[in-house]
DNA sequence: TAATAATGTTTCATTCTACGAAACATAAGT
DNA sequence: ACTTATGTTTCGTAGAATGAAACATTATTA
């Protein structure tokens, strides 16, 4: 593992077995259904021995796998982290809100801003119960109808007499404008 | 990393090193925002001098970040190759079958797989509807419950009268068994 | 069905990587 | 200023990871 180095190393070294086995699930690419020990030694160069090697520590973490034929597979704990990680990114201070109101009431909450003259769901915790109202992020709403839109309508034209009583009782509750079935109820912030 | 080991080592030994890595990853669970240094170094039992080491390398793959208080995040790299590993388990022959059954049921279709002994939902399609029943990718579903349970089911325990009746039938319909107003069919592939 | 090729697997002596204790640096508390 | 907690770097050494080559197994061809 010399390689050329021009002048220092000043670059924090890692560890190199480590990379090898990352480059190995890098080297699958979307669509190829699976690969064999030959191919992914093409694709990265690495001694099949090595591979092998490799491999057995990610199938026993389940990021590789290898069907009866000996072909590879990238595992299912790629999808299981690959969730972690984007649960993340949603915003992490809106989120325990959301929960929490969910945990409370049982049902669905969301968090809703103004985009041009509609709302947009920007996080959104859904009710753990099966039979729900349900509403996913990115999701466009409506300004007049439903509580989450008469809040927004409220900042959007604050002179009507409806703007008016919610800017001064800080809710709204709507039951069944949108939806004969549904109740809502939406606090600003 | 002797170990005890009771007679001999027939289980092939991987690289240590990478189980360590792979090990950072499995720290994180569902929720957390990040981690200290010290926190990994506790939840892994490594040393935290290893841990950077090893983190280097996962971040210049792009599985790992550190934000600038020197938090570790979980990176980027894992949805991309998250993806590709859904992409390849369902492929596209999956996905428009359940998306056709969306659309001419207007219910709720998903796929399941099982995993241990339980169910998980590998992909799935809700229903256009606001009130429907809703399940997400990535959920454990119980075996012995609700249609996709059942038929599963029939696999892990073939021999049970119910086994060899869906195994007969092709199919199973569960009314209200998990959720008194929900009812649902599943069909083994 | 031999004989040949291609791919997958295991072994093992050697090298050089990965290790971690300890020194050092920096930030947070008191 | 002192103390504690946390993060970072260094460096001598153990032993882990390596890969060539032997071996095994499965296709391919004659």
């Amino acid at each position: 593992m010399t390689e050329s180095m021009e002048k220092s190393k000043p670059i924090k070294s890692g560890v190199e077995s480590v990379e090898r086995a990352l480059s190995l699930l890098e080297a699958f690419n979307m669509g190829d259904n699976g690969l064999a020990l030959k191919e992914l030694a093409q694709r990265t160069g690495l001694n099949k021995a090595t591979i092998l090697r490799l491999s057995t520590s990610l199938e026993k973490f389940g990021y590789l796998s290898r069907d009866h034929d000996g072909i590879f597979h990238l595992g299912s704990a790629l999808w299981k982290v690959g969730l972690i990680y984007r649960d993340f990114q949603l915003g992490n201070i809106i989120r325990p809100v959301l929960i929490e109101l969910v945990e409370k009431t049982e049902e669905t909450a969301a968090f809703h801003v103004l985009r041009g003259n509609s709302g947009v769901v920007l996080y959104c915790e859904n009710s753990k119960r099966r039979m729900r109202y349900h509403i996913d992020e990115g999701e466009i709403t409506p300004l007049n109808v439903g509580s989450s839109g008469k809040v927004l309508e409220a900042f959007v034209s604050p002179e009507t007499s409806q703007s008016k009583i919610i800017q001064k009782q800080g809710y709204y509750i709507s039951l069944g404008e949108r939806d004969p079935d549904i109740a809502g109820i939406s606090i600003p912030v």
